[in-house]
DNA sequence: AAGCCGGGGAG
DNA sequence: CTCCCAGGCTT
């Protein structure tokens, strides 16, 4: 930020506004400014696409329509409801932060950034987001839009792999900030999307592009540098899916490691089941940190008996193909019931 | 400060 | 195939 301190760049956020007013995105979360269903939107969006999430967020709006109604709900519910989309803490600590705001403010969303950022799953972008966007706050919500607008316009290259990228975007970010903090942020996060894109922006389109760097310079993809690769590991998973008469033997996951609190098949049988034990069938699926490789072995218990003292040792969760959609499993694992069904 | 957590769509 | 998305938590 050598050359930049002298000058004054605060009609770049007014040139923003102006486009924002024209050209903002009609989304459901932008004809209100109920904290709670900004705060919702917030999280589900978070390293998600608009398109992705879109039904998630109206779903879970619907079925918990205040924060009231998420903090008494069950949270197998609250996980039913995130299933397919990912990063299933968000919706563990969702639930949390409702019981959170209904003990420690009576059940009014705080509306000061300090008392937004305690809540769980809630970090220094969501808690500026929510503050500026519902109660007029000043923080920048600097999110990886903000990363590339901004290291784009002045041809920052600064490692937004670093982690000091955060503080540094939003010192960056303070430069344009103008009053109305919350259209602003908004704004920001329409024209990283719609137009200042990671591959192909529309420059031509871009309100900025007269006074952006990068485009002057016409080197528009050597901005934001990014350093760190990510690297999937290979990972070996087991499962055994034990049924009989259409029903099937599951358990819930940890809350450590990946799916947290989803529902699994069997990951092991005791050996009066390995009789029964049929066929196994592998599927690969990627994750962003791991490819996975999950053998499943089909279990048909023919046996009326064992099955009869397999229910009795009330140690597995019994589901069923009629209602299977009523637990979140991870997306292999419900793509492979899926897949039962029409056999 | 670095590593980890999903799934999907774009190119 | 690679990249990255309205990030945050854990260690």
């Amino acid at each position: 930020m050598k050359n930049t301190e002298t000058s004054d760049f605060k009609y770049i956020g007014n040139i923003l506004l102006n486009w924002y007013k024209k050209n903002a995105r009609d989304l459901p979360f932008r004809q209100t400014k109920d904290p709670y269903k900004i705060w919702i939107c917030e999280i589900v969006f978070q390293q998600t696409r608009i398109n992705q999430g879109l039904n998630h967020y109206n779903n879970f709006i619907k079925r918990f329509p205040d924060v009231k109604t998420l903090a008494e709900a069950a949270e197998d519910e609250v996980l039913l409801h995130w299933k397919g989309l990912g990063y299933y803490s968000r919706a563990i600590n969702i639930h949390k932060a409702a019981k959170q705001i209904m003990a420690d403010y009576h059940g009014s969303f705080p509306s000061e950034y300090g008392e937004i950022l305690k809540l769980k799953g809630v970090g220094k972008y969501t808690a500026a987001a929510v503050s500026s966007i519902c109660f007029n706050g000043k923080m920048p919500a600097v999110d990886g839009n903000f990363y590339r607008v901004l290291s784009r316009f002045f041809a920052d290259g600064f490692d937004i792999s670093n982690s000091k990228a955060f503080s540094y975007f939003s010192e960056l970010a303070a430069l344009i900030l103008p009053e109305k903090v919350g259209d602003f942020n908004q704004a920001m996060m329409d024209l990283g999307s719609e137009i200042c894109k990671p591959k192909n922006p529309l420059c031509g389109e871009c309100p900025l592009h007269e006074n952006c760097l990068a485009f002057s310079l016409q080197k528009m993809s050597s901005f934001p540098v990014k350093t760190k690769k990510v690297k999937a590991e290979n990972l070996q998973l087991t499962y055994y899916f034990v049924h009989r008469n259409g029903q099937f033997l599951i358990q819930q996951r940890k809350d450590d490691f990946i799916w947290k609190k989803l529902f699994e098949f069997l990951p092991e049988i005791s050996v009066e089941l390995e009789p029964f034990v049929r066929n196994a069938k592998t599927i690969n699926h990627k994750l962003t940190h791991k490819n996975l490789s999950i053998e499943i072995f089909d279990v048909d218990v023919t046996s009326a008996s064992v099955w009869k003292a397999l229910i009795g040792t009330k140690k597995y969760i019994i589901s069923d193909f009629e209602n299977f959609h009523e637990k979140s499993f991870p997306k292999p694992l419900e793509n492979y019931i899926q897949n039962s069904l029409k056999d």
